[in-house]
DNA sequence: GCGACAG
DNA sequence: ATCTTGTCGC
């Protein structure tokens, strides 16, 4: 017997069982707000969470996941964790889930178990929720697994095919255009008039929007006020510390 | 046929 | 995702 292997190329069948699992998680999230604070004035929500995934150049196998949770509105980082672990996937657009999901999984696990008062009310995922070609991405992936409420915010445009030309165009080009000053979005809808998430200007200097989308348990106009509330630049405090620290952690210390 | 494609 | 240097502007 042997331990899941790296597989560098999954076959057609492999997606297509994924592309299910992803269908099926779709069908389980919640897009009302269903969360332990006021969703409108923010009032109550007290400690938030961040996760991302770091990688060592050249070396698509070994990385660090962190979780950091941080106090609310201030944005003090009140907890951090690391997770070591092995990736057994390439990344692969619309998959990024099954690459990157089980150590934040493990990494909020283990918080619950050590210090449950520290637990987040939300998650803020690295990488997007219902911007997805099955509106099932990573946030959303967690979301539901952990059943706690989360949000994405992706960096980069994902395009989805199929929806029309707001989603295939560079939206970045017309947000330029349209998002002038700080908290203007660009709501991403497609021509069935499904909502998969907006476009968002975080900051006054920030030229380059952000793409907020729904994880679980949350409205979009609550993740979207969620976000500005801990923008202090581009990317929301709690995913700016955990790549900070995860990048960090890759440089000092020896991973294998 | 080639290209597009979160991290 | 990751690496790097400089450069511009308030």
């Amino acid at each position: 017997m042997s331990l899941p292997e790296y597989d560098p190329d999954p076959t057609r069948a492999q997606r297509e069982i994924w592309e299910d699992e992803q269908n099926k998680l779709r069908d389980r999230i919640e897009l009302q707000d269903n969360v332990s604070f006021d969703p409108i004035s923010l009032e109550n929500l007290n400690l938030v969470g961040g996760v991302d995934v770091s990688f060592r150049e050249n070396d698509e196998v070994h990385a660090v996941a962190c979780l950091v949770v941080m106090s609310f509105p201030d944005c003090k980082t009140v907890y951090t964790a690391f997770l070591e672990t092995k990736l057994h996937l390439p990344y692969i657009p619309g998959f990024l889930a099954f690459r990157e999901a089980e150590p934040i999984l493990k990494l909020l696990s283990d918080l619950k178990e050590q210090s449950p008062e520290l637990f987040p009310q939300l998650i803020l995922v690295d990488g997007n929720g219902r911007l997805h070609p099955r509106m099932c991405g990573i946030a959303c992936h967690v979301g539901v697994l952990a059943d706690l409420p989360t949000l994405g915010v992706g960096k980069n445009f994902l395009v989805i095919e199929s929806e029309g030309p707001l989603l295939q165009m560079s939206v970045k080009k017309t947000c330029q255009q349209e998002l002038k000053t700080c908290g203007d979005r660009l709501d991403l809808v497609g021509t069935s008039g499904t909502i998969y998430g907006a476009a968002l200007r975080a900051t006054a200097s920030s030229t380059n929007p952000i793409f907020v989308s729904q994880g679980h348990r949350i409205s979009l106009d609550t993740a979207i006020r969620v976000v500005l509330a801990t923008c202090q630049y581009r990317v929301p405090e709690p995913i700016r510390q955990a790549d900070k620290l995860s990048r960090s952690y890759i440089h000092t210390h020896k991973i294998q």
